[in-house]
DNA sequence: CTGAAAGCGCTTACAG
DNA sequence: CTGAAAGCGCTTACAG
């Protein structure tokens, strides 16, 4: 039998009652000092901890937000992982980590949020259905959508401005003199890769500059088959890629084919993930700022659990061109 | 105001007691198959969800793990996080992540999991004293260190056999006919670097081999600009680098100086993490089976978890050399 | 198999 | 500022 210290054993032991011990815990309740010394010295010396879930059951929120990932392998996902878990400890907040094999958030997933009843929830790289997410409106728990755009305006969104962005590294490749480029798709249901190959195409369009679009799946492997695929046929003066996970495989299937870039052929990821600036790599690419995506992601939950409105908006920020050696 | 659905709202649409509801939601509790039809119908009307906190309340038990990382840049770590991830949802557990910048875990980090009351927890990179540890001992929760190895006997950790594999790379490396080599540590504290130095050293010892410590921190960064510092004064026959990530730093380096791998120096890794399997890497590594070390930290926390014993033991994995380009 | 009731460990009006 | 008491949403003996 596991013998949990309770608050009412530090209350007997400190000689109040277990309202005052209750108080002492709870920050922005009235206690004396002299009562705050006392049981603070009998938690101690039981080794007392506040229950986090008798907390939740009477307050009816919880301090546990619920963050759903699926590409651990792209280095951006790890790093938006530590970056909103160190921002929501500042908070208070914890996270329960939820990772999907499957593209779409499973059923048993979504249970495991609404069991938990967590108090907010930020979708990452998953995609979630509209009848889900709807359940999680029903349950007033706030929800984002990171770096993913969702068709209706019923949601919060946050991500890169990739229409923008695309334009940009469309122009940027315009100048450098290409005649014939590819777009590099991930995986086509996501708005990341739609919205980024639309911005780059309609640039393209404009100036009669010929492109081809293959498609791929957000992976390394992905990129450097399909790179391999594509110089089979024709060497395009330059790739635009999805993301830079899969632009340093298309930079390695060509390192292997001996077309040396950006002699022969230009290179332009996005994300500006660690690996893009190694020297090996050194990959032109977008910046996302994450740090800025994060905040708004931060400050819109922590509005939403304070005071529940289930405001909607697509949000998005900016980046920037980060240039390197592949270009 | 929320409005929250609870089994006593789903009772009585369903014409039942509040028990048997519970009991529909309570795997093994006995309920007649009329009773559970009408309870789930309700319920599906509703948009019932058993509440967790309540469940653990009573139960005085969570089905949630603590895992405590740190280096979340080290594409090892996000594999070791899917992968505990994936594999304790089978056994109905989530996982509440707990990142530490410190190399040591913090105060309120630990408060987090006691307040939690966690059903376990797995420690990964991170360093953890004696006397925070001694705590989850006292709540009777089970702990392992994952990848590291504590100093006392009295908890269980999972490694890799790492005076086994270092000793069989230093042998591999003195068959390739090295002369002077060297040893480039992660972090000293860990377990992990110090393990690695010494069956290396060993065998080198014994084959009047020179060789040389140099002294890092576990990132690509720390690989690359130590290797920058060593060649300068020196080129050793082989590097046996304590973990991939600063094998990839070091092989960038060597190739910044135009120092060809295998011909004029051989690099080792440990760990054998995706990236290093790249055509620009190639790199030669230990692998460290993942599948196994967390198929037995689950066993473990799941065995203690059902029945505490606090039972400690330092259990090893091997693994094995995987031969690439780099040596 | 089912219901009424006690109780898990807290927070929070309510009096004083 | 403090204590006694109600109650959060469940599980689980206890009777029937």
């Amino acid at each position: 039998m596991k013998k949990t210290v309770t608050a009412k054993d530090v209350a007997k032991l400190a000689g109040v009652s277990q309202s005052s011990v209750s108080r002492v815990y709870f920050t922005g309740a009235a206690v004396s000092e002299k009562t705050k010394k006392k049981v603070l010295a009998a938690a101690a010396e039981l080794g007392y901890h506040p229950n986090e879930f008798a907390r939740s059951l009477i307050t009816n929120r919880t301090k546990i937000i619920g963050l759903v990932m699926k590409g651990v392998q792209n280095p951006f996902y790890p790093q938006v992982l530590s970056q909103f878990t160190a921002e929501f400890k500042k908070w208070g907040y914890s996270v329960l980590f939820v990772h999907t094999n499957n593209e779409e958030i499973q059923n048993e997933d979504v249970e495991t949020l609404l069991n938990y009843n967590v108090a907010g929830v930020i979708i990452t790289d998953a995609t979630m259905s509209l009848k889900v997410a709807k359940s999680f409106k029903n349950n007033e728990i706030p929800l984002v959508f990171f770096n993913r755009k969702i068709h209706t305006n019923d949601f919060y969104s946050v991500s890169c401005n990739n229409l923008n962005a695309s334009r940009r590294i469309a122009e940027f490749l315009l100048a450098k003199g290409g005649t014939s480029m590819v777009y590099l798709a991930g995986n086509e249901q996501t708005s990341t890769s739609r919205e980024r190959e639309e911005g780059f195409t309609e640039i393209l369009s404009d100036h009669n500059i010929s492109y081809k679009k293959y498609s791929s799946d957000f992976t390394y492997e992905g990129g450097y088959h399909t790179a391999l695929e594509i110089v089979k046929h024709q060497l395009p003066s330059a790739f635009f890629v999805a993301n830079d996970i899969m632009a340093l495989g298309v930079l390695d299937a060509l390192r292997k084919k001996g077309i040396r870039v950006p002699e022969d052929t230009k290179v332009v990821g996005f994300d500006n993930i660690e690996m893009s600036g190694w020297p090996a790599y050194q990959l032109t690419t977008w910046e996302q700022p994450i740090n800025q995506m994060v905040e708004k992601t931060v400050n819109y939950l922590l509005k939403e659990m304070a005071n529940y409105t289930g405001m909607a908006r697509t949000v998005e920020v900016e980046g920037s061109l980060i240039e390197r050696k592949t270009t």
